[in-house]
DNA sequence: TCCGATGTTGGATTGAGTCCAACAATACAT
DNA sequence: ATGTATTGTTGGACTCAATCCAACATCGGA
């Protein structure tokens, strides 16, 4: 995602080690209990350092997801049809902070955090997917509504894949919503 | 919705007042630039009593089409059958700060919060939808599928009533909406 | 008139998020 | 070697949403 910049100071440390970091709290101390303040200190940076990485606490969980989403968006605005755009989400996303967290989400506490978040990133495929629906002739009201099935069948088949309780894979779980759609 | 106590101190203000007095400063001012203290200034109490009222700043624009949010969750839970009660959601729903808002989302600077609201309230019925859905025999993805795409529709027909482009009753665009569904 | 219930208020506190100027570490050009 | 531009880090000050609480105000009823 970075581009590797040919100059300037080298980073001290990574998305990954803040979000590691973060999930360890998490776990020990709760989401609500554990600061900014308290995942920076434990990998090693300051805290302003934090959000050079991340714009907001909460997006310590999503940053591999948001790459995707981030390809998904621009693969609709460049005329990529809605369902193999949705699709592709699911390639190469890796088991993550995540799936950590929905998995753990009790014991962290983060349940209604979680929400929040996943349906944000739900409206933001459905209101791309919506847009690219209705350049092809689509009605509003309907490209909505699909868009609609078809963003929501990707955050349930991440879910279904997160909580494995029935071993699924993420492919196959996502071309099962999707199918639905 | 408050259940008129027969005794104790009678409200000094009111749900409307206060977002009266909000939705005037965001047009003055925008929303970034309105602060809590600002909204109780205007409407004349003191700053904690704002949040004897909302639970949130951006909840100040929500609270008359969160109520028929909350009559909804509450039917499903009952057993209604989630397309009679979304379709319920439209009516009596009145012309009140929300659609306001949503006219003049850009006025405001407010179309990324209204955005994020918007998401969590379409969430929020799709997964008790699914719940419902789920409960009569529905497999889980495929609920969550079919509930987003009726959410969707909910949050769309509003959109859609509030800019009336169309001048189009939110009775018809809520019926053409879950019709797509 | 007192009492219980409900509402209001001010103040203190916490923590997220923003902003910025100073500083550090790199590649590159000369 | 020695600048120089570039990028990243850091500490600190700052704003503001949100929580919490104890003191006080205002009602109905006994």
């Amino acid at each position: 995602m970075t581009p590797e910049p040919r100059s300037g100071r080298p980073r001290a440390s990574s998305r990954e080690v803040l979000s590691e970091a973060a999930c360890e709290l998490f776990l020990e101390q709760g989401y609500d209990a554990t600061s900014v303040s308290d995942i920076t200190r434990r990998a090693g940076v300051s805290r302003s350092s934090f959000f050079n990485y991340f714009s907001a606490k909460s997006d310590v969980l999503w940053s591999g997801f948001d790459e995707r989403v981030d390809a998904a968006v621009a693969d609709l605005r460049d005329g990529g049809a809605p369902l193999e755009v949705l699709a592709a989400i699911g390639d190469g996303l890796a088991p993550d902070a995540l799936a950590l967290a929905i998995v753990n989400a009790d014991a962290m506490g983060i349940a209604a955090e979680l929400d929040r978040d996943r349906a944000i990133r739900q409206f933001r495929l459905q209101r791309e997917a919506a847009a690219r629906l209705v350049r092809e002739g689509a009605a509003p009201l309907a490209a909505q509504v699909r868009a609609g099935a078809l963003s929501a069948a990707v955050l349930a088949a991440v879910w279904a894949w997160a909580d494995h309780t029935a071993g699924r894979s993420l492919t196959d779980a996502m071309s099962e919503a999707l199918a639905a759609a």
